[in-house]
DNA sequence: CAAGAAGTCAAATGATAACTTGAATAGAGT
DNA sequence: ACTCTATTCAAGTTATCATTTGACTTCTTG
């Protein structure tokens, strides 16, 4: 009745089919691209240049992720715009991350590698900076290209790129408090942007995750629309998402 | 600043950690591995049973996904017992599981062949079990094998392994309201059962997850300890486990 | 210490995967 | 119809994967 041989190659279909999700995920230039349209659609030329491959290989990249389920493709005359199939996919990401985080310890040490000395990059989880936003008590930079700032952002939150970070400084007190995100725990932005504050003595922190968390735990955004709209744990849509929460309170 | 080659190795090594956590889990045999270890530990042998591998192939599948972080083995004599590291490798089996469920058409196809026609197999989600069982309203029936009822099970089931089943049916009354639950979504006991109930013209759901999933939800559960006890989302361990219970509710 | 049991290792196999290169579509603009 | 652009396809190479087989290690028990 166990492992009978009865059901043994169906069985062995069924998980083959669950774990071929899995493997579309198991290459690092693939969890890259999920990490990009985790802000929001992109055309495989801008996804090619994101991660640095040929557009040629990118592309099929892309038909592998589609073909598992986790993007859906939209044409647009000659044009193929990619984006995540559902806000499950991200989740998963999400899972994926937390388990290689806690469980791989190279990541660690890739990471350092990556973002660069963490000494002195203070991070905030998203219950604390919430609690502060809402207390008016911090100025919230994203951090991340305009255009994903204007795709949706943190509510309050100013839009500051990098480059143009240092010319905006001036708008703030020296008093301000400053908190930096972009697309994720693993996004270097956010970083340099909190060492680049500190090099100038102002006083800064790093979100430890990103916007998509951010949005999926129900906190407030601003969203573009038809109409700028905020939206608010209460406004938005129906269920509370409680999936996210835990990746973000941590 | 992009896709700037400064950073692209570094970037490359980092998400490919990220990644191998994926690949681990990017075959069937070792998504089988991790449902049967989500259930408790197991030594070599019996996965290999559970799983139709040889012993050498499954040693060799265990130590990949101990590689990747997934799982802990425990020595003890000459056996090894294997268990998934934390309960945030079962968090992420249920987000992959969810993921596969909604977007690979295939899926649906594979689990009807293998768990048979659902015809007739009604299905009910945990949140609504929770509130028949505390009413007092059902019969819950663990049919999984005793073994793991004894690890642990939910609070109120009886334990009622397929071979036993038709026995222990005199026990409850022809009016009684059945709900049969195993190891996960696509565990074929529960399914077995409920046509099992039915052919014998009683009433019979399944729950449409399994105990692991219940259990992290933070639903009532009775586990084995050095004094048997039972636990309630009140009592249960400290932060109340989001993340679960989207996979619960639906 | 010999014998047995439980796992692991090593080598060999056929199958997939990743990336490159160059060619092929398929809309859009002229 | 020509031409440009964005994307995909096809073929080929090298690397990695899954499985089998048989030998090996390491504990336990007589």
């Amino acid at each position: 009745m166990e492992g009978s041989p009865a059901g043994r190659d169906a069985k062995d279909a069924l998980f083959a089919a669950l774990a071929s999700v899995a493997k579309a995920l198991g290459n690092g230039h693939r969890t890259e691209i999920v990490d990009v349209l985790a802000q929001g659609e992109r055309q495989v030329e801008e996804i090619a240049g994101e991660i640095g491959q040929s557009v040629a290989n990118t592309s099929q990249h892309l038909q592998r992720l589609t073909h598992a389920g986790l993007l859906r493709p939209r044409r647009q005359g000659t044009r193929v715009f990619y984006r995540l199939a559902s806000e499950r996919v991200a989740e998963l990401w999400s899972a994926l991350r937390d388990v290689a985080t806690e469980h791989v310890a190279e990541v660690e040490v890739l990471a350092a590698a990556y973002l660069g000395s963490r000494d002195g990059v203070e991070q905030l989880s998203a219950a604390e900076l919430a609690e502060r936003l809402s207390e008016g008590r911090v100025v919230v930079l994203d951090v991340r290209p305009s255009r994903e700032y204007e795709a949706g952002h943190i509510a309050g939150a100013e839009s500051a790129p990098l480059s143009e970070l240092p010319e905006l400084l001036d708008r703030f007190p020296a008093t301000a408090e400053f908190v930096a995100y972009c697309r994720g725990p693993y996004c270097v932005y956010a970083d340099q942007a909190v060492r680049l504050l500190r090099a100038r003595g102002r006083t800064a922190r790093r979100l430890s995750t990103g916007f998509p968390e951010w949005r999926r735990a129900g906190l407030p955004v601003s969203l573009a629309g038809p109409a700028e709209r905020t939206e608010t744990a209460a406004t938005a849509a129906a269920p509370p998402l409680t999936a996210a929460q835990r990746a973000d309170t941590r």
